[in-house]
Formats: structure tokens, sequence, C-alpha cells
RNA sequence: GCGGGUGUGGUGAAAUUGGUAGACACGCCAGACUUAGGAUCUGGUGCCGCGAGGCUUGGGGGUUCGAGUCCCUCCACCCGCACCA
């Protein structure tokens, strides 16, 4: 097949659009193992069938190009990861192509492409200068706000903005360019900021939450630290209500939005001021139960909180910093691990509760979070668990305020209960009391109502080389500019060493020439993160060569968005929720049509690896010396179990030795090993293969079942180290990539992971033969132009009917159930007639575009099978005259009857009432009643 | 702990609105053709029982003429988040 004009798509068409999408693969070394394509075949099939009945379908495939594996592979190699990169791109490509996927090539990105990053970066710019007005409920230009201080100063703007403080218009005009530049740098999209980051000093870089697994790095597995650097960042906080909002118009499986949901982690409460007593200052906290205040006896701050170091009395000062050099001595793995364990300190000061006007001591600890909310908290011992824990060990007051008596699961999220210890809010239930509290507290003036969310804006700086360079340029004074849009792309500059520079800077640092390209100022050395460019790729699909535009207003508005995306879970909230971020924000600024990106999305499940094992005797003593270190020997699985191996003379036998005396054995042993899947032809191990696997195999001993080894096999993740990965290329070379693609699908729900077994291929392979068979005999294409049978036309239309609606719901796996019933069933007939074959071939087309558009061409067809048009379902050819019932003595299936379709419920009941079976069961007990569901079943009910 | 998901033969699974549980395959067993079979074809195959028959969708309970499917409850495993104020 010539794929590139074959599957080429046009812009310009009066047939509706369908865009079928597949996640942005980064294309590893590794190359694709059998569980990567799975969610290829399947939109490959969906986006086949879309064709065939009558849509212009957008199926495009790209590379995320960018990313740290190429980075560290050029630090060890010294290869660049330009060229590694196209080296691993080509490999994918090749790989692809293989397994015959309908993928308009010409529309093919890559992120790490000039031509593609220069839009990156000019996307970067528009977030660099917009910021969200909170009225409009958008982005806006960032020229707007400056006019806006210019003439009124701040006091008036409603953005999301980290700026706390008020400016007058002739203050704005005071300020130097440099304050200007900071001020407003609170108020952009894309800003910078100094703030806590996740360093890694193995990798020299800093990583993504998302990166971080357990306080390591996800890559390599080095420690991770907390460290203060200047970052830029996302502003993705802006959205986070329309991210959260707008999810309810995705067709998504609820999994998906739980978890987005919970990243976002909306929470509505009060915001609150406490009063220091004798220090001109006020610690704000977050509650989502302020109607527990009377119950507050204490308060807890973060220890990395701003007013610590002010408000620690002289006298706690040492206990304060003993403290804090004990928690920056913590890593975020203890912390995780030690979650049961209290700790915490006095802080020497008092807070004024101004509910119940006492005065409560400020306490510091771990529990509390820096990050979340304000990073301290009003302490609530009678309802909060681990403020509860907190009291008991410091011996803190516990007044209780709820009464939850008639509630007793209730835990404190349920908000429910009686008020009581607690003045005017007495008596109240918990939820009245929580609107009074809101009430009260801004007619104090203490503080407001206010919605919170744990989502927190994106770090969006790498020290890294293999990404994209930010258009920015610092003067003296550190301000950043913007470069100028004509002047994009910047492009990266070519080095030889990728190590990172001194103080954790990017290798970029090291190019001076480059970093001075602009006079008078620098550029900025960080590159831009793995997500900058995949989160906006498939919007340039849509016009991929465009060089004025990221994509044109036309192209944008004939195809929209994506209606299908199929992807795994791993990207569930980091790039899903950056690219609706980014579509959002290109939608604020008029260049698209859409709110959201991806309409309906399918999570395909893993395809984890079936792993062989096989048990070498790794110490075997006998007469004080260890035969298992001279001669390897394995055992098969019946042996593997020492218990069973049980005396171990039938070893000894393999050892060569001769009267084996049981007392001279002082120590026997297994180990389990993997074994490469591909040298095991089922659970039988391939000897031959094996021995010559490693040198120390090469003159083992094997101790047998039945003539055979037999290995054991686990069901784990599918990985080089596991030795169970199967590589597509040589399935599809043994078996054909019709073959391949079809046994992917039947394997099971595409949503759902399951081991792979190669095994079963062999089922899907008989398939197709006998597919083909039904059209050809010895001598070549045999097919008859007689009419069809009732039967077969019945067939024919059974399976029409059966794949189309199982396409339409993305289970593929009971199409390929059905393909095979219906070729049973033809062949059962000989069926040879064109008018069934026909239309079947189509059918069967998205599945195994091979080998239907070989049986089309040869059946005379000049255009391609891809081009024809799907079948439709008649429903008339499955109309019955009768109609098999089976019928059921009180709900239990007894005999079967063949009856008229035409019969009525009465005439039915009677022709039961006589059968053999029925009487035999009845037997003189009474009928209660008997049930007849049309086309159905027929139930008696009889008294036992 | 919270949120989401899954649990059906030896294995992968099917059963779309409550209506014949185990379709379709793998594996296994038997047979045919073959010098041979890890090729091909045919038949059998949930479990217990010689049989009649009984049992069976993670366990227990409920609704119903009828439950894999709906409700309650418990258990196991997987995924995500995790001291979330």
């Amino acid at each position: 097949m010539e794929e590139n004009k074959l599957y080429k798509v046009s812009n310009n068409t009066s047939k509706p659009k369908y865009y079928v999408l597949d996640m942005f693969p980064y294309p590893s070394g590794a190359g694709l193992h059998v569980g990567h394509p799975l969610g290829y075949i399947a939109s490959d099939i969906f986006a086949r069938y879309k064709r065939l009945t009558g849509y212009n379908v957008l199926h495009p495939m790209g590379f995320d190009a960018f990313g740290l594996p190429a980075e560290q592979y050029a630090i060890q190699s010294g290869i660049h990861p330009a060229v590694s990169t196209d080296q691993n791109i080509k490999r994918y490509r090749e790989q692809l192509d293989n397994i015959g996927f309908s993928f308009d090539w010409s529309r093919e990105v890559k992120t790490s492409d000039p031509a593609y990053y220069k839009w990156t970066q000019w996307i970067f710019l528009q977030l660099f200068n917009h910021y969200y007005d909170v009225d409009a409920n958008k982005a806006l230009p960032i020229q707007q706000l400056i006019l806006t201080f210019e003439k009124n100063g701040n006091a008036g703007v409603k953005a999301h903005s980290t700026y706390e403080q008020i400016f007058l218009a002739h203050e704005w005009h005071q300020m130097s360019s440099k304050e200007k530049d900071d001020v407003l740098m609170n108020y952009r999209l894309a800003y910078r900021k100094k703030g806590y980051v996740n360093w890694c000093e193995a990798l020299g870089t800093v990583l993504a939450n998302d990166e971080v697994k357990d306080g390591l790095s996800e890559r390599g597995g080095h420690p991770v630290e907390k460290r203060a650097m200047i970052q830029w960042s996302l502003r993705i906080t802006a959205y986070a209500e329309r991210l959260l909002h707008d999810l309810d118009t995705l067709n998504w499986s609820d999994a998906l939005k739980a978890m987005q949901r919970n990243w976002i982690g909306k929470s509505e409460g009060a915001q609150l001021f406490f009063d220091v007593v004798g220090y001109d200052r006020k610690i704000e906290i977050f509650t989502t139960r302020p109607d527990t205040i009377f119950g507050a006896t204490y308060m807890v701050l973060a220890p990395e909180h701003d007013l610590v170091s002010q408000l620690t009395t002289q006298d706690q000062k040492e206990t304060v910093n003993k403290y804090l050099d004990y928690v920056g001595s913590r890593t975020e793995i203890d912390r995780m691990v030690e979650v049961k364990e209290v700790t915490g300190v006095f802080t020497g000061a008092y807070a004024h509760n101004p509910f119940t006007n006492s005065n409560i001591p400020i306490w510091l600890g771990e529990y509390v979070l820096k990050d979340y909310g304000t990073g301290a908290i009003m302490a609530v011992p009678s309802d909060d668990e681990r403020d509860h824990v907190f009291a008991k060990k410091f011996g803190l007051p516990i007044i209780d305020v709820v009464d939850k008596s008639q509630w007793p699961d209730a835990t404190l999220h349920d908000k429910v209960g009686t008020m009581f210890n607690s003045d005017f809010l007495n008596g109240m239930q918990v939820e009245v009391a929580i609107k009074e509290m809101y009430d009260r507290i801004e007619q104090k003036g203490i503080g407001s109502k206010k919605i919170n969310y744990k989502l927190r804006d994106a770090n969006y700086s790498r020290q890294r080389y293999w990404g994209e360079p930010f258009p920015i340029a610092y003067d003296n004074d550190g301000v950043a500019h913007a470069m100028d849009v004509d002047n994009l792309p910047l492009t990266l500059p070519n080095l030889e060493n990728f190590q990172p520079s001194s103080g954790g800077k990017s290798p970029l640092a090291r190019a001076e020439q480059w970093v001075t390209q602009i006079d008078g100022l620098e550029l900025e050395t960080d590159t831009m993160p793995g997500f900058a460019g995949s989160s906006w790729y498939f919007l340039r699909y849509m016009d991929a060569g465009n060089q004025n535009e990221f994509a044109s207003g036309e192209a944008i508005n004939y195809w929209q968005d994506v209606d299908l995306y199929v992807g795994g879970t791993e990207h569930a909230v980091g790039h899903l929720l950056y690219s609706r971020c980014w579509h959002k924000f290109l939608f604020d600024l008029g260049y698209l049509p859409t709110l959201e990106p991806f309409k309906k999305l399918v999570n395909q499940g893993m395809i984890q690896g079936s792993s062989r094992l096989v048990w070498r005797v790794s110490e075997f003593i006998y007469n004080d010396l260890d035969l298992a270190k001279i001669t390897t020997v394995l055992v098969s699985k019946k042996y593997s179990d020492l218990n069973t191996l049980g005396d171990n003379e039938i070893l000894a036998k393999l050892y060569g030795i001769a009267n084996y005396e049981k007392s001279k054995c002082s120590g026997m042993e297994l180990t389990s090993l993997h074994v490469d899947v591909n040298m095991v032809d089922g659970i039988y191990l391939d000897i031959e293969v094996f021995r010559n696997w490693r040198p120390e195999y090469k003159n083992a001993k094997f101790l047998l079942e039945d003539n055979k080894y037999i290995c054991g096999t686990q069901v784990e993740k599918m990985s080089k180290s596991l030795y169970n990965t199967v590589n597509p290329d040589d399935l599809v070379k043994n078996y054909g990539a019709d073959c391949f693609r079809m046994y992917e699908m039947f394997l099971g729900p595409i949503e759902q992971s399951k081991p792979w077994d190669t095994k079963g291929i062999e089922g899907v392979q008989k398939f197709l033969r006998k597919f083909w068979s039904l059209y050809y005999n010895e001598s070549g294409l045999n097919l008859s132009d007689e009419l069809p049978i009732t039967d077969e036309l019945k067939i024919l239309h059974l399976t029409i009917k059966k794949i189309t609606e199982d396409i339409e719901r993305f289970s593929f796996n009971t199409c390929v159930s059905a393909f095979m019933m219906c070729v049973n069933d033809l062949k059962r007939l000989d069926c040879n007639k064109k008018q069934i074959l026909e239309p079947l071939c189509i059918l069967l087309a998205p599945f195994a575009p091979f080998i239907t558009e070989e049986i089309w061409a040869d059946m005379g067809n000049s255009a391609s099978v891809h081009k024809a048009i799907f079948p439709n379902f008649e429903p008339i050819y499955l109309v019955q005259d009768t109609i098999e019932y089976p019928v059921c003595i009180n709900g239990k299936k007894r005999d079967t009857i063949e009856i008229s379709a035409q019969m009525s419920h009465k005439e039915i009941e009677d022709l039961v009432m006589h059968l053999d079976q029925v009487k035999k069961y009845v037997n003189g007990k009474q009928i209660l009643k008997v049930i007849v569901v049309t086309n159905r079943m027929v139930n008696v009910v009889i008294k036992e």
C-alpha cells in the first residue's frame, strides 16, 4: 500500500470531519514492544471504520522528541540528542509502518523541530504577555493591565495574582522598570518566582512533582531534596475552576475525571486571620470547618512558614531551631513513611481566637504543609484526628463542640452533627453553623468565605539542554524581555558537552556566544519542560506545515477538536490537564472555537509481560563440597518446591554421585531466575537455545519431567530486565500484520490490563486462513455470482450489525469473535458467493487492511478497499419465521421449543404445557403462573 | 485513610435493557490423514456424580417468576492521591 497517498487527508472537503488521535509517543531507544501498539491498533480500526462510513478522518502521528533520556544518553555516549532521537524515530517509524497504520505522515510533527517549537515559544510568549482577569473570567493582554495601572493603580483590578499590596497610579509611575517588572510578574500567566523545587543533585536538575516518585527521581531513582530557586511557572491555578467545571462536558471515564478532580482538589471554606498577641502580625489560615472555631485550642504553622522566625520567643529559640534542623534533615521519604508519628514544638507565641476571646498557643508541626492552603491551621483537636493526636501528645486542651452521637460512623469530612459549647452556634446543625460562621467572620472583618485548590502552578523551567529555549532575555537589572516574535524560533546552540553547568545551571549557560547574541541582554539558559511541546501538538496536526501561524483559522475551524483520543492512564493528570489549560488559554485569545481539546477519551489497559522462570540449584553441599558451584543444574517446575524434591537422591544422580547417602548432604537451595520468553514455547523450555544463551549454561544439566523442561510463569510488567518483552516485528514477520492486529484486539477489552501470551495468536491465524479459503481454491480466486440463500444473508447481516455496534462502543475483542463465527458459519455452508463475500471483505478491512486489500484487488476492483463504502445493515434479513424458546421451570432451563414467531402468548403457553419435560416437572403440582417473554424465553412457575 | 476499578472454567474472555452463564479462542483429551508432527482436519471439554441428577459467576444476605447483571454487607487484588486543614 502506498500509505502516504492513500491516507493523506485534506482540509478542504464537504465530508464531515472526524479526528482520531493517539497519544504522542516518546521515541525511546528500546523501540516498541507488543504493549505499545494496543491503543494505536484500536484507534486505527476506528479511523478506518469512520473513513468507510463517509467521514474525512484526521489520523496523524508524530513524536514527543525532547526529553531527558536522550540527554542522559548524550552525556554517556557523546552522541548529540538530535542524532539519537532521529535514529529512534526512524526505528519507531519502521515498527509502526510494519503494523499497517493509516497515519497521514505528511502531517508528522516532531517537538524538537525548530519549525514546530517556534510555535511552542510563541505560545509561551502569549502566556507571558497575558494575565487572568477574574471579572472577564479569561486571559487578557498584560498591556491592558499596564494601562489600568497607569490610570488607576491596582486597587480596582481583580486578577489571579500573587501580589498583595495596593498601589496608586502615581506610585506605579514612580517605580523603576525593575520594580514594574517585579509587580507584573505577579500577574503574568507565565511568570518567574522563587520557590521550593525538587532538586536532584545526581541529575543536576529540578524535577516536576510527577517526575518524583517516593522522594526519588522517576528516572534513575536518585534522591531528591527541596531547594529554593528562581523558576518559570505557569499560572494554571487561574484556570482551576474552569478545568474542574468543564470536566462534566467530557466523555471520559469516571476514573480519569475523578483523578483530575482530585488533583485540582477544590474545597470551600473560610479564610481567617488570627491576631498574634503582642505583635502587629496576623496569621492567615484556611478552614473548611469554621463552625468548630470554639474548639480551636491552639494553632499550628508549617515549619517552613514565613512567620516562624519572627514569632518565636527568646526562650523558645533554641528548641525551635533544633526542631527546624530536625525537619531540614528529614527527606520526603521520612516524612511519608512516618505518617503516624507526630512531631512539633511550641513557639512561645500566642494567637487570639476571635470568637472565644482566649489566647491560644502557636505551635510548629510537620503535619502542616507549607504548600497547602496557607501553611497554617487552627487546630481543633476534638474533631480532627491529626489535631487530636497532636494535642494528646503535647497535653493541649481539647474542647468538644460537635455532638455526633446521631452519626456514629461520621468523620470530619461528613460535616454532620449538632453544635454545643459554641455560644451562638449552640444547637445548630453543622451545615447551618458553617453558613452562620461565614457571615460572622465577614461581619467582624477578620476574613471571608474562600475557595481553595490543591492544584499548584506548574513549574516550567528545566536546567537541561534538550528542550525548547525560552524566547526571553534579561537586561542588567534582571528584567525579563520577550523576544520579538519575528525572531522566532530561537534555536538551540550546538553543544558537545551536555553536563549541567555549575550551580545547577543548564548546559546552555556554557554556550556564551549563544547566550549573548542579543546586544546588551542575556538569554535565559533554562529550557522548557517536556509538557510544553505536548500541550498543543494536536492543534499543529490540523495544519502541520504552516509557517505563518501555529495553525490557520480555517484549518482549526474545520477540525475543531479531537473526537477520539486513545492513550494510557499515565498521562491522567499531567499532560491531559496542561493540554486542557493551554487549549482554554488559546480559546480566550480567540484562536480556537472549542473549550476543550479532547471530547472522548479511551484509556487502553497495559499489556503485561508473562515471564518464564527456571530453577537453578544454587547450593548442593555434599561431603562439604558445594557441587552447585561446579555443575550447573536446572530443575523442571515439578521439582521447584524443595519439599516435592524430597530426598535429594534424584539430584545426586545428576551430579554423578554413585551411592548417595542422605547424611552427607548438608545444604540444598534453589533460585528461580527469569529466562527470555522467546526461548520458551508456551511453558516448554527450548533447552538447546537456553544452553547457548550464556556460557555458564553451556554444559548445564536438567532435571526434566516427561522429557520436558517446564517453566514457571509469572505475570508482571513488560520489561527488558525481566526478559519478557515481545517485539511486534517478530510477530508481524511470523504471522503478518493483520494477524498481529487482530490478536491484540482479541486479547480482551481495550481498557483492561492483560498479560501477553503469544501462544493464542494461532487461533487468529487459523481464522485468517479460513477467511482466505472462502475466496480461493487451489487454482485461485473462486467466487460465484449466484444469489445468496436466506441463511447466508442472515449470517452476513448479523455480522454487519454486530461489527457496527461493537466498533461504535470500542468493543474490538467481540468484533474479532463475531468475524470468527461468521467465517465458521459461511464455511459450513461452503459459501463462495460474491454478494456475501464482497461486503464481508469491506467489513474486515479496518481490522485486517492487507489481506482484504489483496482480495479486493483480485476481485477486480481498481480502487482501494479502504475507500469503499461500509456495508449497511438490513434488518429484513434477520426476520425469523420461527424462534427457539428455552423453556424453564422455576427459572431453570429444562427444554427448548421451536415456536412460530406469530404465535400468541396463550398459544405458546398451551404448547409448552404439553411438553414431556414440562409434564414431568409439573407432575400434579400447582402451576402458579406461566411467563412468556417475547423472543426470549418461557418460564413455568410451579409450587414446590 | 480517601477516590476509582476489577473479581466468571486450566488460560484470555463473552453475556449491550434483569431472561438459555461460559459465546469466540488458547490449552487439554480422543480420532482422521500422515514416515513423522510443535502441520492440517473432525469430535469432546465448567465442577461433582457410574447414573438419574446436583452444584456453579470472590463470600454472605436481600429484591424478583427469574440475578454475573439491581440493593445491602464483607473479602481479595489492581490503579491514582495521600498528614489536603
